[in-house]
RNA sequence: CGGGAUGUAGCGCAGUUUGGUAGCGCGCCUCGUUCGGGACGAGGAGGCCGCAGGUUCAAAUCCUGUCAUCCCGACCA
């Protein structure tokens, strides 16, 4: 009755945004805006972070900027601006970028001699930085990292997931062997996969890209493999080993040890904001985004109640202070409602909410409400330091269990192809299964499914000895899946 | 690039069938009362009805064109 009554819409208090069972894109576009993380623009396919969604993006680049520093990599910056003939040194490459790349042709109202794009990747940018400042093996390796944003004219586009222009940081290293450059390939991925892991509470697949799916111009493509919400994959970085295909074109040599004229190897890695809607969609839920706690901008937001009553506000504060010193905090004393403020700080996936009103003043003690599963606890004030920062360890495993229970959950096996549709006209999610290693079976599972090749992944199991597509005795095990 | 839908106040929409003073809800501003799950009252501001032509005494409404966005598929961090 009354009771039930509540329950419901303590279940879900915000009326605002679609249900995400029931429209999943239009729940998630509904979260990128409530949630001020961005907004459309008047350019096609170009959002405005707002500042929100910009500090998200912040927390991501310290922690992971902060990681690759400990392992002796570089912050560089090159020009956003290739040169045709620069661009086209690569075959493999250019072929594979050259549908989507957005053409400068003049400069005021001078054309230009030669057009220059804007660059899709910087492949080529760093090729010839590094024909020009290595010349022995005393300048390997070279680790170079890059924080910029790209341009891939796309035909769709949505916000985090796809857009024209979007931020990102790409890797651009240069070694003695090809050893090198692969180990740096695969020591990279699990940084990337450590990322998802601790700090965003996204669990990955590693593995890596078939040859139909590799990254123009690559040996080997390495992938993390993310499942959302509704089951479709998200590629959520990748790492490639380029052997000496650039520097052969790009005439990248050094003199080794030995005094022998030798070509470098290279490795490059990329992860975007595409991760924020890979949190978005792993995480959130119909009161709006659920953020992990690692790369909150805010993880406890204090809402005073009555803070006009004596006294509350500025013992709120003191709370405010006193948490600062342990974890990213804000107190919210706007004139808004504290139901108002409640709803608004679930939208925006606040991980702690703490309560304090006159009856915490007196009994000298907080509440605080995981953003995660809604559940409230009272604590001491004298306790609250310890009380938040285990909290906030806790939701984090918690909300990574989450995900990987769902993870699990949505991964099937198929060994023929009919099982294949079988599942998937059920479901959404990964499927495991055999594959031969032809090109051509690859190819027939995705017109028959709309499923693709995700990885060969690193870690797993064979689930049978023959390619669910052809028959035929199987090389590797292979998770497939439809993909943002 | 194909299929579908939509452009009217910051947001969500009605009004278009049958042409006739530009509307509603939320939000915003001011004042007051409120405050443990999206408070209430009073007052107020805000509009090239996507854009360009055309028809008409008169166009948000009819006609032609155009641009943009969203969703679903084919291509990609």
């Amino acid at each position: 009755m009354a009771k039930s009554d509540k329950n419901e819409k303590n279940e879900r208090n915000v009326e605002s945004i679609t249900n995400r069972d029931v429209d999943f894109a239009k729940w998630y576009t509904d979260i990128v805006t409530k949630a001020e993380l961005a907004d459309y623009t008047s350019i096609r396919g170009c959002v405005a972070l707002r500042p929100y969604g910009y500090a998200l993006w912040e927390n991501i680049q310290k922690n992971l900027d902060q990681r690759l520093k400990e392992t002796g990599h570089e912050n560089v910056y090159l020009p956003m601006f290739i040169p045709e003939s620069l661009l086209q040194k690569e075959k493999d490459h250019v072929e594979g970028f050259a549908p989507e790349v957005a053409w400068v042709t003049a400069g005021g109202s001078e054309p230009l001699t030669e057009r220059l794009c804007v660059r899709p990747t910087s492949e080529t940018l760093f090729c010839e930085l590094y024909a020009g400042i290595i010349h022995s093996y005393r300048d390997l390796p070279k680790l170079y990292n890059q924080w910029c944003s790209v341009v891939r004219w796309e035909k769709t586009t949505r916000p985090f997931l796809r857009t024209l222009e979007f931020l990102w940081q790409e890797g651009h290293t240069a070694h003695e062997t090809e050893d090198e450059a692969e180990a740096e390939a695969v020591r990279i991925l699990e940084i990337y996969s450590q990322l998802c892991e601790s700090a965003l509470a996204m669990p990955v697949i590693k593995g890596q890209k078939t040859e139909k799916e590799r990254f123009a111009g690559a040996k080997t493509t390495y992938t993390i493999e993310a499942l959302m919400h509704d089951g479709k994959a998200l590629q959520a970085g990748t790492t490639h080993n380029f052997g000496d295909g650039f520097a052969r074109a790009f005439g990248i040599q050094y003199t080794d040890r030995g005094n022998q004229l030798r070509y470098v190897s290279q490795s490059s890695w990329g992860v975007s904001t595409r991760l924020i809607g890979g949190i978005i969609m792993t995480h959130g839920d119909d009161n709006g985004l659920v953020l992990p706690p690692g790369i909150a901008p805010t993880q406890v937001m204090i809402i005073p109640v009555a803070q006009h009553k004596e006294g509350v506000l500025e013992a709120a504060r003191q709370l405010r202070d006193r948490l600062a010193l342990v974890c990213r905090v804000a107190l919210d004393d706007s004139d808004k409602t504290p139901g108002w403020k409640f709803s608004e700080h679930e939208m925006k996936g606040i991980p702690i909410r703490l309560e304090f009103g006159p009856r915490d003043m007196e009994n000298q003690q907080a509440v605080l409400a995981r953003r995660d599963t809604g559940e409230k606890r009272t604590v001491a004030l004298e306790r609250l330091e310890d009380e938040v920062s285990a909290l906030l360890a806790e939701i984090r495993a918690s909300m990574y269990q989450k995900a990987l229970d769902n993870q699990r959950r949505k991964t099937f096996t198929a060994s023929t192809l009919a099982e294949f549709e079988a599942i998937l006209r059920d479901n959404t999610g990964f499927i495991q299964a055999m594959w031969c290693g032809d090109q051509a079976c690859e190819d027939l599972i995705k017109e028959k499914t709309a499923a693709t090749s995700r990885c060969l992944p690193f870690e797993g199991e064979a689930v049978g000895d023959r390619c669910v597509c052809c028959g035929r005795p199987a090389k590797h095990m292979v998770y497939w899946g439809k993909a943002y």
